[in-house]
RNA sequence: GUGGGUGUAGCGCAGUUGGUUAGCGCGCCAGAUUGUGGCUCUGGAAGUCGUGAGUUCGAAUCUCAUCAUCCACCCCA
């Protein structure tokens, strides 16, 4: 006997009883996006390997232990994506879109693959919408990227359940500053830190500010902050765009803490959280990102992005009680008896789908108080019961489910989507 | 990778000193006189009790392992 194959650890089947709050999501989310100048971009599942390791960054968590990486048969090593950005920016500069009017707004709804120890809100294979702004070196442009998240979000009726923490961490050159600081500060309490901190102390000292042990994070409370360390030209992009976001009415706050896990990220960081669905809260992350595009071989451009976690998204709709649009039902169920009527329901069924009209008939071979049972159970607004006296009088009583309120109808295509529409 | 909870029909559950053919609700299928749903009634199908070992005359029930799932750490969306 076969063993029964179950879905892969991490996984999740979307069933016909939810796949419409799906759609609705996705089609909320790209409308929204397209408001804003965003287009749709797709690329690969599967990327080079090295283009993770160079974008996402060699020591990062996701890029050492979480990619899920493997050698084709050409002997190349290939890496299911484990982020959107990446990818985006390799086909942006692949097919030269940077030489198209900026700036370039791109934005994608994709699959996103970590091997991580699933939980609530966390998934191996997990689903994102991102938006990517490139060109723009201005505060303004973050504030309309954030600003557009805060109007999906509103538009979901979130903005109560969601808030904004932003940060800078600086550019390359003041975050050396600052990491020095940092070290130093740490340094001497090097010996209480846990084991992992100080392994990143040398390596990475901001995320020592992000542990939750006590201890370090007793320690890192007392720590330099970064945003004391900003050059000028950041801390004025920094301010800048705080007074936009205050400009468009967007509520946030600044949380120094924030420190993404993605080492392509400079000044801007921000996050969308929320309480209400766990530990995993961060329904949206993103930022700025103004060294990636050189560093994956293209002209130095500035940039930014984010990207929101769907599932995470969903789960907050669910806590939230949002209400999704009603999944189309059938509009008409065509119940026949004998083979004639068969036939007949069967040719309606197929000319009135022609028309535009959700109808179904009996494909089961079953008994018509089975065929009406049926119909109620799909939820068929109405139904029509075809035998040989209708085919007879070519007419037949249509019956509304709800109300049990009969009317006869023509039996024909047109005059039964007629009836429908009325 | 670490820690805790849970794994009995499609779904939700009961089965608590280990003892004959493993139950309930919902759902599903079929009927309740001949051509009509929603209520009710009757009947039926469906479970290798996550999997594999072990203890025992005998295990869903005890032990171990393993897998999965949920939650948390970690990390991130």
């Amino acid at each position: 006997m076969e063993v029964k194959i179950k879905a892969p650890r991490g996984t999740q089947d979307v069933l016909p009883a939810e796949s419409y709050q799906w759609q609705e999501i996705e089609r909320i989310v790209m409308e929204e996006a397209s408001r804003s100048g965003f287009a749709e971009i797709r690329f690969p599942t599967f990327e080079d390997t090295a283009l993770f390791q160079r974008s996402v960054g060699d020591t990062t968590d996701v890029v050492q232990k979480e990619m899920y990486t493997f050698e084709d048969k050409g002997n190349r090593s290939v890496t299911l994506r484990p982020e959107g950005t990446a990818g985006t920016i390799r086909a942006v500069l692949e097919n030269g879109l940077l030489g198209s009017a900026l700036p370039l707004r791109v934005c994608y709804l994709t699959s996103c693959f970590r091997y991580e120890k699933p939980q609530a809100g966390r998934l191996r294979e997990f689903h994102q919408f991102g938006a990517e702004m490139l060109g723009s070196a201005s505060p303004v442009a973050d504030a309309e990227v954030i600003a557009m998240v805060q109007r999906i979000l509103t538009r979901f009726g979130l903005a109560g359940a969601v808030r904004l923490e932003i940060n800078s961490i600086g550019c390359p050159k003041c975050r050396a500053d600052y990491h020095a600081a940092l070290r130093s500060y740490f340094a001497q309490r090097r010996d209480e830190l846990c084991a992992t901190c100080q392994t990143r102390l040398d390596k990475n000292p901001m995320r020592i500010l992000d542990c939750k042990s006590p201890v370090c994070s007793e320690i890192a409370a007392g720590a330099p902050v970064g945003l004391d360390y900003l050059c000028d030209e950041c801390a004025a992009h920094f301010d800048q765009l705080q007074r936009h976001l205050k400009a468009f009415g967007i509520g946030y706050t600044v949380n120094p803490r924030i420190v993404r896990g993605l080492d392509y990220y400079t000044k801007t960081v921000f996050e969308f959280i929320t309480d209400t669905i766990g530990a995993q809260g961060t329904v949206c992350g993103g930022g700025r990102y103004d060294g990636l595009v050189q560093e994956l071989g293209g002209a130095p451009t500035p940039a930014l992005g984010f990207a929101m976690g769907l599932e995470r998204l969903l789960l907050v709709l669910r806590a939230s009680g949002y209400e999704f649009q009603p999944r189309e039902v059938c509009a008409l169920y065509l119940a026949s008896m004998g083979d004639q009527a068969h036939l007949a329901a069967a040719g309606l069924a197929d000319a009135l789908r022609r028309a535009g009209v959700r109808a179904e008939c009996d494909v089961m071979g079953r008994s018509l108080k089975a065929q009406m049972k049926y119909a109620d159970k799909i939820g068929a607004r109405y139904t029509v019961v075809i035998g040989d006296s209708e085919l007879a009088a070519g007419k037949a009583a249509v019956k509304e489910m709800c109300s049990g309120e009969t009317a006869d109808c023509t039996l024909s295509a047109e005059a039964l989507a007629a009836f429908l529409n009325q």
